[in-house]
DNA sequence: TTGCGTGCAAAGGTTTTGCATGGCA
DNA sequence: TGCCATGCAAAACCTTTGCACGCAA
């Protein structure tokens, strides 16, 4: 069922995978993905990457993640396929700094019960991003109202 | 403090501002506000319409909304300005139809307490969107399942 | 041989920036 | 007059598409 198309081997999504899994629970951009087949010496295309991303993100063994219309999006690996889903892991981006973190809160897991009983609504939590502020912006903030 | 600058009345602003308010929980993107002021008989470019909603956004009389990095950005009217917030109303975007809809859901105001007291993080309702299926197309999933 | 994977080039779209002009105070 | 707002044009940016070639099965 993975694959539709895609029972090929290829040299790029197997090195993908590969490095993807390496680095669980990171968000990389294109061109942070990009950057890593240089320094491999695979060359590669961005137009592959693109399809390739488009393709696991597809298959449910990455999650892609919006932050901004304007900078690019994110990509994460989900280590346990699209087996069992981890909803107690959610994405928060500091509105101040950019940081793009993560967060094990069960709480959410509440939320997502409640949306589907109360609002039927299926939230899909690989995709969502909270945004806000972080604590350590917080902490910035509430100096500089001081000085201000 | 509304204004280090933009104390200049702007017909552009007036009216842009007199129409937000006359819409009040529904999301545009700038083609959506441009063509209203072509309907109006005013004419305005792409690039004051950036610049407006720019500002509109950080004095906080509208919220700016991501959906993906591919199609634009959404805009909406906080009638309430940055007084009193309504944390109750929350976004959900249904990536299936593509639909932005509204929710009204006095439990998240829990969540966003309990991200500032056990992760520190203040969420922001105005630009939080979160992602899942929507009723109807849950529905036309479940259809689609059985038939397959 | 068949069909998918790849890459270049070009297009698509939204958003930003530079610079000269026009309007409000 | 001074300062901000405007608008045109051009640029920047990420992403997608078309088409020909290469590679796996």
């Amino acid at each position: 069922m993975a694959g539709s198309r895609g029972n090929y081997k290829s040299k790029h999504y197997d090195e993908l995978l590969a490095w993807f899994s390496t680095i669980p629970g990171q968000h990389v951009t294109t061109q942070e993905i990009y950057a890593h087949f240089v320094s491999t010496g695979i060359t590669v295309g961005m137009t592959t990457l693109y399809r390739l991303l488009d393709r696991l993100t597809e298959e449910g063994l990455v999650a892609k993640y919006t932050v901004d219309p304007t900078s690019p999006a994110c990509y994460e690996f989900i280590s346990n396929g699209n087996q069992t889903d981890e909803p107690s892991l959610y994405h928060c981006k500091c509105e101040m700094c950019g940081k793009l973190i993560h967060l094990h809160c069960d709480e959410i897991k509440e939320l997502q019960e409640h949306l589907l009983k109360e609002h039927h609504f299926l939230l899909n939590p690989k995709r969502t991003v909270l945004y806000g502020i972080c604590d350590e912006c917080l902490k910035k903030q509430a100096a500089n109202a001081q000085r201000i």
